[in-house]
DNA sequence: ATTTTTATGTCAGAAAACATAACATCTGTT
DNA sequence: AACAGATGTTATGTTTTCTGACATAAAAAT
């Protein structure tokens, strides 16, 4: 009867991506203050979060566990939202800082194997 | 990336609920109380709507619109969750009480042609 | 034509959920 | 050892939601 749910619509409160994450509410809060996720706000000035809020944690979850830092995880997402012109001109982020990302993931290489169990990727857990 | 959200997840709290069946709480608390739909409960008793509440409350509107009361709405629900036996014994809900639905539902056949302005059933608005 | 019932509005008081901010702690890096 | 990054914990204030009571307009019953 139904389909697919508005992915960047927010609805639902933390506690809830809280379940669905398995982060606690410092967690995702520090994320935020560090740019990784933008949720909405209600006028009281709850945070609302977004289906694609919640991907985008599990995806966070998943780089911390292989060892990027923040920096590195929103150094990822910039490149992300920069499509830009076909890869125009390199921006103003340095070849240094690139290299030093690719190390930093290329050390931790022997990664843990998912301690949850099963992580098909995203929120296909909670889908059908 | 994602897919169907897993419908009967309780996942909304009451203010958005509200936003996307432009019910008020008052509404909604009472066709709860009428046992038309039964959302579940946080440890500390908020109610958390799953999107099947949310199906269910845009379908009470459009029955109320059509002039049908809360009795009648619930009596169809309580024929719906009881496919039962094949339509085994008609139960205990009498051919009189039937008929007075139908006689109901008729009266008021002059339908106000959905002031919403557009509706195409459920939560399609939401989703795509 | 009253009286009753339905469906909903509104208000009050209490509790839960959430917000920010500060300080604590652990871990890995310099 | 000192420091920075990520998270835990606690305190305090605001928003959201809860239940319950009373009010009311429209419909139904008498």
């Amino acid at each position: 009867m139904t389909n697919r749910v508005r992915r960047t619509m927010p609805l639902l409160p933390i506690s809830i991506v809280m379940q669905l994450t398995e982060l606690t509410a410092r967690q995702i809060r520090y994320y935020e203050e560090h740019k990784l996720i933008s949720p909405a706000r209600t006028e009281g000035n709850k945070r609302m979060f977004s289906l694609n809020d919640v991907d985008t944690l599990l995806e966070i979850k998943d780089y911390l566990d292989q060892g990027l830092n923040i920096a590195g995880i929103k150094k990822i997402y910039d490149l992300r939202e920069t499509p830009q012109n076909e890869k125009a001109e390199p921006k103003n982020l340095s070849d240094a800082e690139l290299r030093k990302l690719l190390h930093e993931e290329l050390k931790h290489q022997a990664r843990p194997l998912e301690k949850g169990g099963f992580r098909q990727g995203g929120l296909s857990r909670f889908f059908n």
